[in-house]
DNA sequence: CATGAATGAGACTTCATTCAT
DNA sequence: CATGAATGAAGTCTCATTCAT
């Protein structure tokens, strides 16, 4: 069996990507990663630090798909149009539950900079991955933004729809 | 004094779109309401309830600031543009709270369809109000998505840089 | 059946007289008397209030016996006498737990002024109490500290044996 | 650098004095005395046996100070009297936290009789101080009482008024 | 239509202590 | 003798909702 530590951070993936922060308490946690409350509190100074952690975990972890993903393309006009299929496929395997980050922005209180700055920062990043590809600071942003509605969209309506539109804009500017 | 309704619904309005629903108690909204907490629950079933209620009046609200903002406006391009300088409108009076519908979305269980189906229907006439206005199907939607992107990115890096920035997009494609 | 509150504030009063304030959690509070945990807390807003109430509940009960058990004494000298029989009265009846008031002094943190000014205004009434039988000042606050001291000496070695010498110097001194 | 017990005495022995028992934890002392927490448990047996020692500690450190403080002093009377400057000084030293025997007298549960007899024998000590110097029991028992009161009540009004009130008391019985 | 007491189920957190390494 | 992960039990407090008046 893994350690303590193990099972709370992956039961947590799981919990946070399925039912949001708010709704995942920490005796649901502790109860399924079979844990003792006080073993939980030795690793994690708060639920907020624990957010911290999950929020690490899976930006490596969607990242390190997103990278996987892409990776057999050859072309950047290709690689960019298997981001938008990236987005189906975790669709697919995650039932629309959309975006860890923006979910979890919309469940804290404003203030809270800890957490914050923790998804400026992935989304900073994958702004950049998108500039990186595309070597151009307005294209890419145009690029990174139609990604951006597509997670969400397709969130809200249930339905891949707008990721293909998506798509098929992006097809046509990028020629 | 206004009826007990209209006070809890105003108060919901404000508590709501500040704090979001999660972090917005049944308490908080009948003591600023001054309300009886029996007396809440005569006209609103439940917390649900209310949360229906508060999103349709912010629809209203949200559609009606919008068409004022860019009434004044004759040619349809500067109607356009003007509908994304609405979101930094919005942005300064309300902090950069981004979109409530979108909020409450991340905030709720997935299978609350009572609600979901309200934030589809605001979002469904979003959509429409870019159609009506540009009545091409694939552009709209692609300014659409710049306008949510738009909102979402501003709440999330506190700025209005990206809002910018599909200005600029959308007017040089708009021409 | 008395109302929650009541029974909450009976079982209150034995238990931190008992028990003492750290010793005595909110769920045994609630289980004895049989009232669920919100309940408390509509009446309540913390322990911290609780003991504010408790305090001044004892000061009330503890004043009551106090005069009624001196009621009887005509003269001056016999009154003081009989609040040091009191001592002893109440530390058969109450096991030698000492004062409630600096029990508690002793358990909270210094800069808890909310129950401090409580305990500190019990005491400067109990000063005031010898000072308007005797109207000395100087005399007074003698005997109210050979009174003080009685109170914890008397707890500490669960004897009287020190009662009945502070008798013994207060009927000397009192001539 | 000093063993580990000598660390964990010395910390402990600054923490129950400024904060009390309760609020003192285990992990606070650890932390602050570097030492794991096994060691800890490797030198004291629990938390209580911790207590006796810092009891003892505490005890011979107070004794020391006193005897150093009055040791200047050449008659019986002043030396009395300089008991009570004694109080003053420590009240300045330790921010009127009072008498940490007695403090810990009220965080106990009453039936601790392992840390109870500690705390009886360090007055009973005390009250052997008064004796020696005045060799006469009423009396000598009148003074002890007069100081116990006068440590109780600085600590309670955060003030030394009655302290001072004390001295003058016994100078005028002390002729 | 108004009142506010009462509730069950949960929230998050900390305690002193033990144990395997 | 040192380490720190793991623990059971308990801590205080808040939620949306119901019910008797």
């Amino acid at each position: 069996m893994k350690s303590p530590r193990e099972r709370i951070v992956e039961i947590t993936f799981e919990l946070f990507a399925k039912q949001g922060y708010n709704s995942t308490g920490i005796n649901q946690i502790i109860s399924e990663a079979e844990v003792a409350k006080a073993s939980f509190y030795q690793h994690f100074k708060s639920k907020e630090d624990l957010c911290v952690e999950f929020l690490k975990v899976r930006h490596e972890y969607w990242f390190g798909e997103l990278n996987h993903f892409i990776a057999k393309e050859k072309s950047l006009k290709s690689k960019i149009i298997n981001a938008f299929d990236f987005l189906v496929y975790m669709n697919e395997k995650e039932n629309f539950r959309g975006c860890s980050f923006l979910n979890i922005l919309s469940e804290i209180p404003m203030d809270n900079t800890k957490i914050l700055s923790v998804i400026q920062s992935h989304k900073a990043d994958l702004r950049n991955f998108f500039l990186e590809l595309l070597d151009d600071n307005e294209f890419s942003d145009h690029v990174y933004m139609l990604f951006e509605s597509s997670i969400i969209e397709s969130q809200l309506f249930k339905s891949n729809e707008l990721i293909e539109k998506s798509k098929k804009i992006v097809t046509n500017l990028i020629q």
